[in-house]
DNA sequence: TACTAAGCGAGACGGTACGTCGCGTCTTCTT
DNA sequence: AAGAAGACGCGACGTACCGTCTCGCTTAGTA
């Protein structure tokens, strides 16, 4: 109904069709509050440090009218980050590898991006907060489907057995490259090399013999 | 367990060797603090929500107290991340299928130490501070040894293949696991029968033939 | 009871005659807004603390609809206090102390007449606002006339001295008891022992010799 | 113990004689805050539209100070009034009718003071807050104690009659003029001519025959 | 034994940000 | 054109912690 940009979880609002009564929720303001945050962040400040005070005074803007649309700082930065990882990933749909691959080069990507500063942050809060873990899957979502379509192609076209645990397989490419991205998890892996690396290693098991 | 006296940053304590004058500091005190951090760590706070004035009292000690020890709160964070040893898991070394579902149990196993406790509280941190992550690499390393050393133990027995890429598949497998048990991050997968599914799905790929 | 169209300032409405265009103003709307006010301050809200969002809550009407009649919250309570009518007590007039009695009794009834339970909320504003206590005298002066047809009454047939200072004996028998009922001025005094303390009190200055 | 000018309020602190523990409250700050008030107040401020915020702000002063001191604006109004109000006025004690009549005059001179700006909003709010209204008392009840200490010296010399009800009395003569000082409870009545008027009004019932 | 110096707990200090509430105005759709 | 609904920018509320600063009290080593 609404779209802030890319918006994904979008102020807590029915989600009827019918016109909700009175003043609807100005666009503008929407715009305006990811644009301080994204400008603030760019700018140096931490997500952590970040704070809904200068958020509204930068975007002109009341801070109810911020609280009116996020429950709290967190949610906030879900969407700010939505926003600027930009549309889904275009597959070839050509070949199951170099799909996986594409994919996974993306989520590398994410790390030369704004997003970077932010998630690790959103990552430790989601166990706390499931209405936050809610926008989060909300987010993930499309993307998740995404790669799943590309592992039932493979199996449909006979490149992949027809026996593999597609999510296990999912999260297997996409927990480590995160992990590694964003956290620095093994020291000894080079982020950049994952994408590779990984769908190897799993190739012999999800490969068609 | 704990030993404040190899942490890494320390109390900032003059270097000199002669006794200092005046009442020398409280030994209890260390403890104490250092233990209410990981108390709090382990309890669900978050890192960047642990408030100094918290911990001062469930230590029952006095902020000064902190500060001078301290000059910051991520500073006693790294000292409480690396006074956390111990409690390696056990692993029977007869079949490596065997070795890894009992390793990754314990990683599912999230509420049984106060290390992965913790853990959740720490990410954020992480890739805010390199000191902190050097701490907790430190707390990791041994761990990911034990589990290094099960998949060469297995290559050098012929029942794994001599070509795998063993950070990878190790990562491979911890990862979603940590994501699944610690972030809910697929909410398709129940956690509890993740060790196992992790390791069938790998299974073909690393299995000697 | 309320009659709103006898209200001192009123809507704010052209003052012409012939018929202003589009939907006319509704009456259901006035008296709800006015009864709002009125039942907030009977249930203990202070006039300061009178917010209008809360009376146009309490009245189902839209804010606008409020500030479209009245340019303030005062000129709102101003209108508010003077549509309060009626419920003069009744006196026998066989006996000055007997009548006297039993108006002081009635004041201290103070939870019988909404109009008693409005008046400490008001007391605050009443030397803010000329406005508000010319309305708040028009809403007194029957009640003190009431009293002072008593006393004069009394000198009349000879029950009181004729030399007394009609109007100040009136405030020394009313204030305290408001004083005390209303603001329990002083704790020592029984509020509910009141009148029959004052008129003892007073009454070898006023009774005939 | 503590005393800012002539508060009589003061913080809620333990009426122990033994020292607190921790860094005692500042007096300058005590000092500072109550003076802030004062300027503001003088300074055109309604008593209601002062906030603390400001008051913070021109003490040089965190928030928390004032809040660690006083519950709400009204008790610190209390507390500025009082300071204002200054020392209890020194009686003669050669005659009850003169002491009578200064001490009167007293509470009518608040009107040339500050405080006249601020009590009836105080009064106000005095039977909707206990703890505001325990403040007051311990305001009022030494001067309180000064005109009963006159009357019940004017009964042991013989000047009064030994059996008037002294308390009410003394609320019959104070209660009158602080409702016309601060309220203009009756318009016909001039509060500088109220003090003689409620003498000679009371006195016949009072004095020794 | 007394003196000196630092550490100790407690908690107040000037601040910053929080998330909430109400203001008086505005914008939408409905009557 | 007025109705209700409710969003808008604004500003104060009272709370929670920050990192610093007194307090009076240990608890040592030194004189």
């Amino acid at each position: 109904m609404r779209d802030v940009m890319t918006n994904v979880t979008g102020p807590a609002r029915v989600d009827q069709d019918r016109k909700a009564p009175g003043r609807p929720r100005s666009a503008r303001a929407d715009g305006a509050i990811v644009d301080a945050v994204l400008d603030l962040l760019s700018e140096g400040t931490t997500a952590e440090a970040l704070s809904i005070e200068a958020v509204a005074t930068r975007a002109g803007v009341g801070k109810a009218t911020i609280y009116r649309r996020w429950p709290n700082k967190e949610a906030l930065l879900v969407d700010a980050v939505a926003s600027i990882k930009g549309g889904l990933p275009h597959v070839r749909g050509e070949s199951v590898r170099e799909d996986l691959l594409m994919m996974l080069r993306q989520v590398g990507r994410v790390d030369s991006t704004r997003a970077s500063r932010i998630t690790p942050g959103i990552l430790a809060q989601l166990h706390h907060n499931s209405e936050l873990q809610r926008c989060y899957q909300k987010m993930l979502e499309p993307r998740r489907e995404l790669m799943r379509g590309v592992l039932r192609r493979g199996i449909e076209r006979g490149e992949l057995r027809p026996d593999i645990d597609v999510d296990v397989v999912m999260t297997m490419l996409v927990a480590p490259l995160v992990a590694q991205t964003l956290l620095h998890w093994n020291p000894n892996l080079e982020p950049s090399a994952m994408p590779e690396r990984l769908v190897d290693a799993i190739w012999p098991a999800i490969a068609a013999p």
